[in-house]
RNA sequence: GGAGAGGUGGGUGAGUGGUUAAUACCAGCAGACUGUAAAUCUGCCGCUUCGGCUACGUAGGUUCGAAUCCUACCCUCUCCA
């Protein structure tokens, strides 16, 4: 029981209440523990894997995960943490996003004790009356002590009524559920907080709250997001999310060793020190970037990871592998720009004139200095665009 | 319904008739440096057949010349009712 208990808390920002936790833990039953996700943006990145690593805890000791995809509550759109009310999404795209969800999350979840649910199963049913008797069991003085709301109130900019039907549609999927735990990051909070006084209306014992923090994306300030580009995708190549994870500044590192990682909090203390010492940060960081790429790929494939990383960037060496393109051209020579502007090596014909000025276009390792150089037929060559970016051609 | 403010390059946001492809910051990219794709520094940062072309909500208009003035329309926001 005890061991539970801390299995469930590490890494948790706050649990409400403690107690329901442990009264609930100690009945015996399986319990029902729910986490939603918002189907706008589909693609699973590491950001999600704190919530996820948090519901396989569960699982861990037997009990039962809803992943809820809120394909109705995305026709609405989460309110929380902006500042402005967000544009609804249509149907078939909800549809396409979950599906992808669907095939990602079993990277992390136990498929056995998984039950992936949509909650336009139960909202749609609800009809007008429902949602009218719904909107009765909570107040707009209640709302408005909501962080954004209150905020978005008292500047005066526009709260889109059905913005408030957000959290009480949420809240509702629980007493829908009837589920014991409900599982989301900090800024869900007041979100979560509402399913447990519905349940309390609609005679259900309240589910308990956990919320685990949130994780801060590539650029180290913001909230990871793909909107925001600043995601690694757990679906992503071994080399590139290896590669993403090393660009993460050194002070990031740490945040990320917490949130993300499972070796214990003794081992990082050690590897802060070993830092203090003076062991490089890069080195630090290929722990966790290892540890990652090892958890979503192969076991094994840090390792080669981190060989192909020290290979291709300290030893300035080409990567093993370089995909091979063949490119048709009508005349018996081709202008090196067109050539890697048809290969999308480069977005445009100004950006490879650009790149050449800077020195960034190389073939077979040499630096490219002329702009107008002519690539003839029949060769075959390794073409590199920066640092990251390589293309063997074949014209 | 009435009054007013505003819509500028990926984002924030200057610019109110002419060296303005458009200040600045952020993001992005490249180079240097580094045991890291950290940090730091420097440069670049619309497209182009290098002649030009296309850009400041949309459509017209005034002018030798407009992001800047005028008209209409669309959208966003605020105040009053």
């Amino acid at each position: 029981m005890k061991e539970a208990l801390k299995l469930i808390k590490r890494g948790s920002d706050e649990i409400l209440t403690e107690s329901d936790l442990k009264k609930k833990l100690e009945s015996g039953k399986q319990l029902v523990v729910k986490a939603g996700f918002d189907p706008t943006a589909p693609d699973l990145h590491l950001g999600h894997t704190v919530l996820l690593n948090k519901l396989r805890h569960f699982q861990d000791l037997g009990h039962k995960v809803i992943f809820l995809i809120g394909d109705f509550t995305g026709r609405i759109g989460d309110p929380s943490g902006t500042n402005k009310t967000r544009p609804t999404l249509d149907a078939k795209d909800l549809v396409q996003n979950a599906k992808t969800y669907e095939k990602q999350v079993f990277k992390i979840l136990k498929k056995d004790l998984t039950d992936v649910r949509f909650n336009s199963e139960w909202c749609e049913k609800l009809g007008a009356d429902g949602l009218i008797e719904l909107a009765s069991k909570y107040n707009v003085a209640r709302m408005l002590e909501r962080d954004d709301f209150n905020k978005r109130f008292y500047s005066n900019k526009s709260i889109a009524i059905h913005e408030f039907l957000y959290p009480l549609v949420q809240g509702y999927d629980s007493v829908a559920l009837e589920a014991d735990v409900e599982c989301g990051g900090t800024d869900q909070k007041f979100n979560l907080l509402v399913g447990r006084e519905l349940q309390r209306d609609y005679d259900q014992e309240p589910q308990v709250v956990i919320t685990v923090p949130i994780l801060e994306g590539l650029d180290g300030a913001k909230k990871m997001s793909k909107s925001l580009n600043n995601f690694v995708g757990i679906d992503e190549e071994p080399n590139e999310m290896f590669g993403k994870i090393m660009s993460i500044s050194d002070d990031l590192m740490w945040r990320w060793f917490e949130l993300l990682s499972f070796i214990s909090e003794v081992e990082i203390n050690d590897l802060k020190k070993q830092m203090e010492h003076g062991k490089n940060p890069r080195d630090i960081k290929f722990v966790l970037a290892e540890e990652l790429v090892d958890r979503f790929h192969e076991d094994g494939d840090g390792e080669k990871c981190r060989e192909a990383f020290l290979n291709r960037f300290q030893k300035g060496n080409m990567p093993d592998k370089i995909e091979l393109t063949e490119v048709k051209i009508e005349k018996d020579t081709i202008l090196l720009v067109n050539l890697l502007k048809d290969t999308n090596m480069i977005t445009s014909i100004s950006e490879g004139n650009r790149l050449i000025k800077q020195g960034g276009i190389k073939i077979n390792s040499k630096k490219v200095e002329d702009s107008k150089l002519e690539i003839s037929k029949g060769t075959e060559d390794i073409y590199q665009v920066g640092k990251r970016k390589f293309l063997k051609i074949k014209v």
